[in-house]
Order: C-alpha cells, then sequence, then structure tokens
DNA sequence: CTATCAAATTCCATTATCTGGAACTTAGTT
DNA sequence: AACTAAGTTCCAGATAATGGAATTTGATAG
C-alpha cells in the first residue's frame, strides 16, 4: 500500500499530494508518516510547503485536504487541453447519435484519467467524473489505449499493475489482459463487459499518436439491461470513424510532422 | 506581468504551473524564460520534473500544457472538500427557491476560487466554472469574503491587487472597495452590480469562521435584464439565512472548538 | 541541399537547500 | 495531575538544485 520512492524534491510532494488523495477519508499526520516512508522532520516541511503553495489545507481536526489551487490549475489544464478541445464536437455529435454516454480519457501510466463526458440524459452531474481515474485492466478505454502501445512498453505497464477484483467479469491477470489486448489490436475495438462495475459494459477505441506518444481512447457507455452486447456491437462502426474523425483532425491542426 | 519570486523549490515549481495557467496561449520554453526569472538551465530541470510527474504535457511544437494529473488531484480535491459538502445541501436549497445561479466560491490570497455551482437552468455545463478563480474586487462572493476579513489582512490583500477594469461599473481603485467593504460589514451583504460581466449582478453573503482563517461567501447570480435589482434586495434575507446555516452546520459537524 | 540563426537541451563545479535523527512542545486520555 | 501519543522545531551534514556556458537541435532562408 505505501506508494513511496518517488525521486527529487518535487517527487516527494507529488507522494505527499498523492497519498492525500488515495485516502478515503482525510489523513493525519502521522497516518501520511507510516504511509509515505518520509522521515518525521521531513515530512512536516513537505506538509508546510505544500500548505504555503495553497496545494493542501489543514483542517480543524489537524487532518489534510487537497487545496483549491488545485482546483484552479485544474480548471485551466481542462479548459487549456488541446485534445480535449479538438475532440469536444466529436463527442458531441456520437453522444446524439447514440444517446448514451460518452467518455474520452487518456493514458497515464497504468491508469485512465477521463477528459470529458457526454451524457446522453442530461440529469447527472458533468464535472463528478471530470477527472477520475480508473485502472486500465478494466475498462474499455484503459484496454483501446494499451493495445496501441509499443510491445516494450505495454509489458512494462501491465508488469506494474496490481490487479483488483471489480466485478466477477474482471480480468484479474496479465496473461488474461494480454491475450485479450493482442485481439483488440485486430479488431480496433475493446470492451468493457461489466468489468468494472456491474450492470455498465462499453465500447471503446484507441485515438492516439504513437509519434508523439499520445495514447487515448473514447468509448460509448451504457447499462446492459437496457443496452444489450449486441447494441454495442452495432456501435462498432460508428466509434471507429468518430476515434479516425479525432485522429484526423488531430493531424491536421498540429500540423503532419511528428 | 512577471509573477516569480516564490521562494523554495516547490515554489519555484509552482510558479512554473501558475505561468502556464495564466497564459492564454500554450507558452513555449522561451516564453516561461522571459516570463519567470529562473535561469534557462533552472528552468529547464524544473519543466522536466513537472512533466515527469505528469502535471505538465509538451504538445509536438515544444508549448506546454497543463497535465492531466492535475485534473485527478482536483477530481479528489473537489470530492473531498469538506466545506464544499457541508454546503451542498443549502446550496441546492436555494438554488430551488430562486431558481437562479449559485455560487459558493473560497477567498485564495486575492481571488475567489469556485468550489461549486447550482444552475437554475441546468443547460450550461456544470463544470465550467468549478475551479475558475475571478478577482476579489469584483464579485460578490470576493468583496463578502474580504468583508469578514481582520483589519490588518484586509489591507494587505487590497494593497496587493492589481485593478483591471471589466465593465464600467467596475470598482477600480482601492479606496472606492474599502468603502464599500466597510458598508458591506454593516449590512452583511455584498453586491455585484454588473462589476464583473456586464449584463450579470448578484447577492451575496460570507461563510467564514475567524477562528479558523477560513473566509468564503455564496452568490445568488442573475442577469440584469430578468432579474431586476430589486429582486435580488428581496433575496437579502434568504442569502443571509443560507450563510449562517452553512457556518451553523460547519461548527456541529467540525467540533464547536477552534 | 546547405548555411545561418534562434531555440532548446545538456553539462558540471559550486552552493544553497533539503534531509533526518533527536529533542521539544502541545494536545488528548486515564 | 500524570501520562501517552501526536505534532513541531532544530541543526550539522548530505544531497540535490543552481546557473553560466557549451552543445545540440531545429527552423528559415539562400
Amino acid at each position: 500500500m505505501a506508494r513511496n520512492g518517488n525521486s527529487g524534491t518535487l517527487g516527494k510532494a507529488v507522494d505527499v499530494l498523492d497519498a492525500v488523495a488515495s485516502e478515503t477519508t482525510a489523513p493525519r499526520f502521522t497516518d501520511l508518516l507510516a504511509r509515505l516512508d518520509q522521515p518525521r522532520g521531513t515530512l512536516h516541511r513537505n506538509i508546510s510547503n505544500l500548505i504555503e503553495e495553497q496545494l493542501l489545507t489543514v483542517r480543524p481536526d489537524h487532518s489534510y485536504e487537497l487545496g483549491p489551487k488545485l482546483l484552479k490549475l485544474a480548471a485551466r489544464a481542462w479548459a487549456g487541453n488541446q485534445f480535449r478541445t479538438i475532440a469536444e464536437p466529436h463527442l458531441k455529435a456520437i453522444g446524439e447519435a447514440t444517446r448514451e454516454t460518452i467518455h474520452l480519457g487518456v493514458l497515464s501510466d497504468i491508469e485512465v484519467i477521463y477528459l470529458d463526458k457526454v451524457e446522453g440524459n442530461q440529469t447527472v452531474r458533468m464535472h463528478s467524473q471530470i477527472g477520475n481515474a480508473s485502472p486500465v485492466y478494466c475498462t474499455g478505454v484503459g484496454k483501446a489505449a494499451l493495445s496501441v502501445l509499443p510491445d516494450d512498453e505495454l509489458e512494462a505497464r501491465i508488469s506494474r499493475i496490481v490487479f483488483e477484483r471489480h466485478t466477477n467479469s474482471t480480468l484479474c491477470d496479465g496473461d488474461a489482459l494480454k491475450t485479450e489486448i493482442s485481439e483488440i489490436r485486430h479488431t480496433g475495438i475493446a470492451y468493457d463487459r461489466e468489468e468494472h462495475e456491474p450492470g455498465i459494459h462499453c465500447v471503446a477505441a484507441p485515438v492516439y499518436s504513437s509519434n508523439r506518444s499520445f495514447f487515448a481512447g473514447i468509448s460509448v457507455t451504457a447499462p446492459s439491461f437496457r443496452t444489450p452486447m449486441d447494441q454495442l456491437t452495432k456501435w462498432e462502426p460508428l466509434v471507429q470513424q468518430t476515434a479516425a474523425a479525432i485522429m484526423e483532425d488531430m493531424e491536421n491542426k498540429l500540423g503532419p510532422r511528428a
């Protein structure tokens, strides 16, 4: 559980933020001390610096919370994100075509971070998902993005995964995942067959640019009781076309050279 | 324009993030070099470290963009934010009562960072505002929060403001602002009379806890063509009651001691 | 295709900053 | 009031950041 060993001063500081972020309940000093093997003095000063920068906040009971400055930076990160901006109209289009939820996610080490979400049904609050990170191995976008990675990178990342069972369809070992990835490499389509959340499945396609080492994906997500598997299958071409259209826009807008 | 002088290694790194965030167009290395007086070598390594931590991303044309990791951290920061969680039901309630847009913002130096937003009319995308930072001197929430600051803090912060005219009602000097703050201190209500955006005005009340040095505010925002000033005036008690209710909840849930 | 100039990246001896063990202070408990 | 656990401060030593200069890369023009 101890997530440590990031090098450099900045790395240590980010480790602290990660530790605070990954606790479900706001940690106190001792909790962090136990979790991150940084010595007392060091940890204390790292925390003080983070508080100084508004990246961390102290609660009245001496527990720590991520600071509002992160929200400010993230708002800019979201608005300024080039890939997201380019993809946006395409996501809206496929959202209207399918009337289901569309996700745009980018690969970040062994997680998928969602950059955007278009709802078929507009009742759910948007921001509840933006920025959320999910494991690669049990999401459509994650597997799609993995499938376009060069072999050595794929190996390296899979070896770093710590599998956790989310549903009884979750692929829980590296070999099963590798087998599925090689299929996805042929078909160009990835499925999440209720592997992350029971009752939810999706079709996904990769969106990437190898020479920019950029790996992402889009997906159409639906509840399985309402939208059966064969409907997802019918959406395959649409998902692939949308992915292709986004990649084409990227090539054009970013210039054809690497 | 040069925003520099933050001390410590982490401070320098955050300066870089701030610089990238505050440029409207993604800056390249030289742009940052000019903006932040960090020497070439130093800046270069700082940038590399930030990229390593996924807090910054390089675009194909060597310009820099804030990284997806910020979105991940911000999603946690938002979800875990204690104040926001406590305020949420109250915001919903006043949102339903007024059928207008409700903002929850927290004071961060001389800016207001919006923590939450409840729409009267649900067509606008939620996340477009979360995390957005606005100047203190021309927003209702900003002025409300300033009004509950101790005198010395108030002075100090006002002296740091660089006023910029947003509309022709914007208060553009410290004295005008101080005069208005002292009125707000009596009434407990702040207005933004189209001072930030033309056609938009709002009523706001402070939400704070001096002994926790926590300063924030809530506001009801409306387009002036649809909702005239005297309607805002009628909402004064409601806004104050909501603010009071949030503060009471905070006292109860955080424990009465400082 | 090659020359030219600007921008980006690397290098490394110096030095400031971070490190971390231990002593100290504060808060909560029996 | 005494005790225990949690949080904070201190400072000599080690490490990682600094920053000027040299090198490489890349864009633009001839």
